[in-house]
DNA sequence: GATAACAAAATTGTCGACAATGTTAGCCTT
DNA sequence: AAGGCTAACATTGTCGACAATTTTGTTATC
C-alpha cells in the first residue's frame, strides 16, 4: 500500500496558470518560504513566477478564500499572521467537524478501507519504535489518518471544509511552530481506539473518542505555548 | 431594538468594483434570479453590471470560494446545482459547527446579549401568534437566531465558516425550495430552551439541544423531500 | 439518414497599458 | 527642530486586445 499522504496532490498540473501558481504559492506559504505576515507584492510575485498580474490576482483571490492571505482594498494582501488564539480556534472547529466525520464514517466506511487504515497505523507503529520515522509521523502521518477518516465520512461538505480550507492552515502551523504532537505513542493508541469504534460501528463512541483526541491535542498545545 | 437581520449588510459599498458586483451576484443567486445550474457567461454578466471582465472574473473566483459556483478550466462557471443530498450534508455540518458554537457561547456570551436575544425571540413569538410575520420568521428570523449564537461564540473561525460560507447556501436553498421550517412553534420553543441552557451556563446541555434542534430540522426536510 | 472530420464562432485564459488610490520623501512653516 | 502640506513614487484596480481552447455547425462520406 502507499504511504504517500493522500492530500499531497500538489504535483497535479492544472491547465491554467492561475491554478498552477496558486498551488505553488500555497506550498511556499505553508513551508514558510513566504513568511507569515509578509506583504504580497503583485509585481514582485508575478515576476518570480514568470506570469502576468492577471492570473496572479486570481490566485491571490483564491488564497483569500482559503484564509491563507488577507486582503484590504487598495492596500494589498498579507500572508495570514499566526496567532495562538486562532490556532486554538481551529482545533475547536476540527473537534466539531472531525467528530462528526468520525460518526459518519462509523456508519459507512467499508470494511476494506478500515483494514487498510489499520495497516497504515501499523506502519506508524513501527516508525515510532524505530525512532526514525518519528518525524514523519508527527508531521504528516497524523494528518494522513485524520484525512482518511474525513474522506471516509462520505460527506462532501465536510471534505471540502476540512481538506480544502483548514488543513493548509494546520500544516502551516505545524511547519512554522514545529508543532509535532510530542505524544506520538499516546496519539497512536488513540488512533487505534478510534478505529476500533468505527470497526464496531459504534458511531456514538467513535465521535466521542475523536473529539477527545483532538481536544487533548488542543490542550497539549495550549499548555505548551502558554508557558512560553 | 433592531429586528433587521444582522447579516443583511449587502448595502455596503466596497470601494472596489469586484467586491460590489460580487455581493450583487450573491444576492441574485440566492434569490434565484440567476437560476441554479445556470451557466455564467463572463461577457454577458460583464455587460449586465457594466464592468469589464477583469473585476468580474475576480468576483467569480470569490463565488467559487463560497461554493456558490463551480468552475471548470476553459469551460466556464455554473451556479451550484441544488441537490437534496448536499442540503442534508450541510445540515450535518451545521449540527457539528453550531453545536460547538453553542457550547462556546454558553461560556462567554454576555448577560446583556442573552437578554437582547430573549427579546428577539419574543418578537418572533408575537409574529407567529399574529400569523402574519410568520413568513419573516420562517425565512430570516430563524437564521438570525442561529447567526447570533454563532457570533456569540467568539470563535472567529466558526464565524467565518458558518456566516461567510454556509449561510449563503442555506439561504439559497430556503428561497428556492421554499423551505420554511413548517414547525415554527416547535422551533421557537427549542430556541428558548437553547437560550435557557446558555443562560444557565450549561455548555453540555446547550450543545446537545442545538444539535437536536438542527438534527430535527434535517429529519424534517428529509421526510418532506423524500416523499416527493 | 447517420456519423466523422473539419472549420468557424464563441468563450475562457493571458497579457500589457492606463487610471485611481495609498505611501513616502522633501520642503515649507511655525 | 518639529509638525504639517505637497508632490513624486509605488502599488493596486480597471480596462481592452490578443491567444488558446472548447463548442457548434457544416459538409462530405459511408
Amino acid at each position: 500500500m502507499t504511504i504517500e499522504p493522500l492530500y499531497a496532490s500538489e504535483s497535479q498540473q492544472s491547465s491554467t496558470l492561475a491554478d498552477r501558481v496558486c498551488h505553488e504559492i500555497i506550498t511556499a506559504i505553508v513551508k514558510g518560504e513566504i513568511p507569515a505576515g509578509a506583504k504580497i507584492s503583485e509585481p514582485e510575485l508575478a515576476k518570480t513566477y514568470g506570469i502576468s498580474r492577471g492570473p496572479l490576482r486570481e490566485a491571490i483571490r483564491r488564497l483569500e478564500g482559503l484564509r491563507l492571505v488577507e486582503r484590504k482594498p487598495h492596500i494589498g494582501a498579507r500572508v495570514v499572521q499566526l496567532s495562538v488564539k486562532e490556532l486554538l480556534e481551529i482545533y475547536r472547529v476540527r473537534e466539531a467537524l472531525e467528530g462528526m466525520a468520525c460518526r459518519l464514517a462509523a456508519v459507512v466506511m467499508p470494511e476494506e478501507e478500515i483494514n487498510q487504515l489499520r495497516t497504515l497505523l501499523d506502519h506508524h507503529q513501527s516508525g515510532i519504535e524505530e525512532q526514525e520515522g518519528q518525524a514523519y509521523f508527527q508531521k504528516e502521518g497524523d494528518l494522513d489518518f485524520h484525512y482518511r477518516i474525513v474522506m471516509a465520512s462520505g460527506n462532501s461538505k465536510l471534505q471540502e471544509l476540512l481538506a480544502a480550507d483548514l488543513y493548509h492552515l494546520v500544516r502551516m502551523y505545524r511547519y512554522q511552530f514545529s508543532l509535532s504532537s510530542s505524544r506520538p505513542t499516546m496519539a497512536l493508541r488513540e488512533h487505534h481506539q478510534i478505529l476500533d469504534a468505527i470497526e464496531a460501528r459504534d458511531e456514538e463512541l467513535a465521535e466521542l473518542l475523536m473529539r477527545r483526541h483532538i481536544s487533548a491535542s488542543r490542550r497539549n498545545i495550549e499548555s505548551k505555548l502558554n508557558q512560553s
